[in-house]
DNA sequence: AAAATAAATTGCGTATACGAAAATTATGTG
DNA sequence: CACATAATTTTCGTATACGCAATTTATTTT
């Protein structure tokens, strides 16, 4: 076991920093031999010497952004793609059903739901379905907010939308909105009914 | 002026690589100023030094790996979005609703859909609404692929997704399903009634 | 306007990134 | 198996990242 010496204001973030050094050595390599080249083909490509190429693989050093730079350049790949955001990887010529009923009902005070396909690994998106039991805006202490986007469809019901940066909105069964989910944001029934709702988030945490 | 002495061997890549670290301080500083923080804030919230932040957003140092990591998950954002990649950016603050019927109609021998939110642009997933006409793998030509993935959801009727490396699933009212949707795939009623779906595409292309 | 406070930048010592060359390991060929 | 070649890793000296404390600049308060 290789051992590294971090900063000492780093001591705190030492496991996690070493894992994520790993996991994206692991996953330049991979890339790398993906596209049948020998350090020395990336090393020609990139500008960044093989001796480098070789420790950043191992996690023995985390290369700096103008490296990462150079190396997106050289392999022909944007900057996400060299991060391989989403540690595992979807399954390859994969299906998963989600079954009525099938996921454990997760309950809140204001929405009762299931996270479809929760078991699924490396899959983008994060479907949810489930009812809306909040009336009224007031029912929440805070907007909620989570880096990414937001697609929510209204199966039954009536359901308004109250967001940080614009004025509500009210959909009917069988509209839909997109939204920036890092931008504070609440789901209320707005009806007599509580609404049924489905929504599929893209990026990381969760929305609900 | 600042004068910077990158090591000899990267000599030729010195005006690159000063623009693309100008280009990313740029960005870090303005990221940090939407979200009302100080360079404080953002230390105490990363872990990293205020004056190696301030250093870093006016492009006098490469950051590394480790605390780009670091920076990410102070700022709450993913790596794409610290690198303000991605071709065109999704509106922050925005939301946008679908009406019922708003979209024009789009007409397959197999399928009549509307392609949700065609407007929007930077969006990262294609939501789509529409209607099964097709009863029959038979009704088909060749399996339907694209890179990415897909989720698909039953409204009404009863759906059968074929693929071409799995058995068939069938899908009552409700369900749902998650799939690798660069492998074959095919979309088919399955009863009487011509089912209503609800499609969610990642990736590049979108389904049909 | 002066004083107080907040925010950003600079100075300096230590740790780590980095490249070139040498050494080691892995692979291919006769 | 021996040898040649390719690929990767290690060694070592230099440059740069990095954090803490001090200083400067910007903003707020009186």
């Amino acid at each position: 076991m290789i051992e590294s010496s971090p900063p000492p204001s780093a001591t705190s973030d030492e496991l996690t920093t070493d894992g994520g050094r790993n996991e994206f050595g692991e996953n330049l390599r991979k890339l790398r031999k993906d596209k049948k080249m020998t350090l020395a083909d990336l090393a020609t490509a990139s500008g960044i010497a093989a001796s480098t190429l070789s420790r950043a693989e191992r996690g023995l050093l985390g290369l700096t952004y103008d490296r990462l730079s150079q190396l997106a350049d050289g392999l022909g790949v944007d900057m996400a793609e060299l991060f391989g955001t989403g540690g595992a990887s979807f399954q390859k010529n994969s299906i998963s059903v989600a079954r009525l009923g099938e996921f454990e009902l997760q309950t809140t005070p204001n929405y009762t739901y299931e996270m479809l396909f929760s078991d699924v690994w490396g899959k983008a998106m994060t479907p949810m379905a489930g009812v809306v039991k909040a009336h009224s805006r007031l029912a929440f202490d805070d907007f909620i907010r989570h880096p990414g986007q937001e697609f929510v469809f209204v199966q039954s019901g009536q359901l308004t939308i109250y967001t940080e940066a614009n004025e509500p909105v009210t959909l009917e069964a069988g509209e839909s909105a997109y939204l920036d989910s890092s931008m504070g944001h609440v789901y209320t029934s707005a009806g007599d009914e509580d609404a049924r709702i489905l929504v599929v988030c893209l990026g990381r945490g969760d929305s609900a």
